[in-house]
DNA sequence: ACATTTTTGTACGATTTCGTACTGAGTTTT
DNA sequence: AAAACTCAGTACGAAATCGTACAAAAATGT
């Protein structure tokens, strides 16, 4: 039980946990075990049955598809607003996404049959997961839109900054190989890309590691998806607040 | 109660009812209404309240996000293997996408009070939906993952193909102008894409009129994506049949 | 301290797509 | 039948990104 008090007196919070009232609440922590996951880790592999769903407290986990030709795609990230596994809750698999632990993440996971019978018996709890699948959604759409229609050092300015909302070091650790992955491109792509961004005095950039010497001008470089991610997620939360009160 | 035999002998079948056991299916269809909905109508407009959850029986709705500078990205298609409105589950609305009829379809929907008290009682309905929207989900990262790798001969190819599959006449109607933003590339793009297309003997076309000569050489044209979403939604449902039974 | 590996910076021609504009063909309206 | 309009085909320079290669800088291992 010492779990519940832990998350209710600590900063580490999820969304989805954070909706539910403290009775529901009790009911799925008393479930949970709290677990740290360091960067590189595959939370859910592709194609593979889910063996617990992750309400993500800190960190960052992106969503990956995989092509033919190897080549990786990122398409949508996922950080303490949403959870991992979700699918567990249709008897799914992880179908041909598989999720990644970007910048290392805590969390409150829960395994997969228990958290079915969870939801089947909760229904608030059911209706907080299907709304941070929609946000999800969201993220994957404008995703989509962004690397479709923006440019690379947009993009890069976009994949920072809600990198450093997802993160609690100063220092972002990731190779411009890394980021190539993630975003897309070529790493000589990127490099060229950083190096914008670094004589707007948006970053400083060593090997590996990345620190933002400036949100302002970083978000003055980034492409209008950022912003129109975090307006959606207030108007999401507002709305959802307004429900849960009236 | 007419509908639910009209549904049961006719032939225009949604993946999502089909997997209810027939008592099931009856509480649903009650509640339903059959409809049919010209190219071009807005099912579920951005950002606001949904009225209706559809479950899309012919046709092809298309799922659109539209950036700040009015430029309209197609994030992902729908047809009978989906549903459209269920944010209306959790009583959320469309978000910032929204869902335009491509191809004229049909369909029964269910007011979306009245879809939130059936999912709550009926548990087989909510694992269904949750499967239906892993399955759009599906569809949105390999089409983000599509527009940021393949040609966009490619994936004209490969939209030509999942309408041609969710379409009965054997004439597509649409503009270039259309698919230009449908594929978030320019008119005059489209126009050399189809054009090429036509040259491999794929396709003929007109004014806003496109027909498939070979299935196969349009097959061969488009990137694996086509096939890559067909056989994902094959292993999954099988995945689902081998569940209702086991 | 030296060798090895990883990471970054830079270059260059090739390719794709873009923005735009103009023409002609097909369709609809008058 | 003529006029008006929509749609398709084509062209051309500009821009972004690609694939690839090579060297310098930083980190790591011995």
């Amino acid at each position: 039980m010492a779990i519940v008090e832990k998350y209710l007196s600590g900063i580490l919070k999820n969304s989805v946990l954070d909706s539910l009232n403290s009775q529901d609440l009790r009911e799925v922590l008393e479930q949970a075990e709290f677990v740290k996951i360091n960067r590189g880790v595959v939370l859910a592999p592709s194609f593979q049955a889910l063996d617990h769903v992750y309400f993500i407290t800190s960190g960052m986990v992106s969503l990956n598809l995989t092509l033919n030709d190897g080549a990786i795609v990122e398409t949508g990230i996922v950080g303490s607003e949403g959870t991992i596994g979700w699918q567990a809750l249709a008897e799914l698999d992880s179908g041909p996404i598989d999720a990644t632990v970007q910048i290392d993440m805590t969390g409150y996971r829960v395994k997969a049959s228990q958290m079915i019978a969870l939801s089947d018996r909760i229904k608030p709890l059911r209706r907080a997961i299907i709304r941070a699948v929609q946000g999800t959604i969201d993220q994957i759409s404008q995703s989509a839109a962004c690397s479709q229609r923006h440019t690379s050092t947009q993009r890069l300015a976009k994949w920072l900054l809600l990198a450093d909302d997802r993160k609690s070091e100063p220092t972002l650790h990731i190779s411009h190989e890394g980021l190539s992955i993630l975003l897309g491109i070529r790493r000589a792509g990127v490099t060229v890309a950083m190096g914008e961004l670094r004589r707007l005095g948006c970053v400083k950039n060593g090997h590996s590691k990345i620190v933002i010497t400036s949100r302002e001008r970083l978000e003055a470089s980034a492409c209008e998806c950022y912003s129109t991610l975090k307006n959606e997620a207030k108007r999401r939360s507002s709305l959802i607040s307004s429900l849960n009160q009236g």
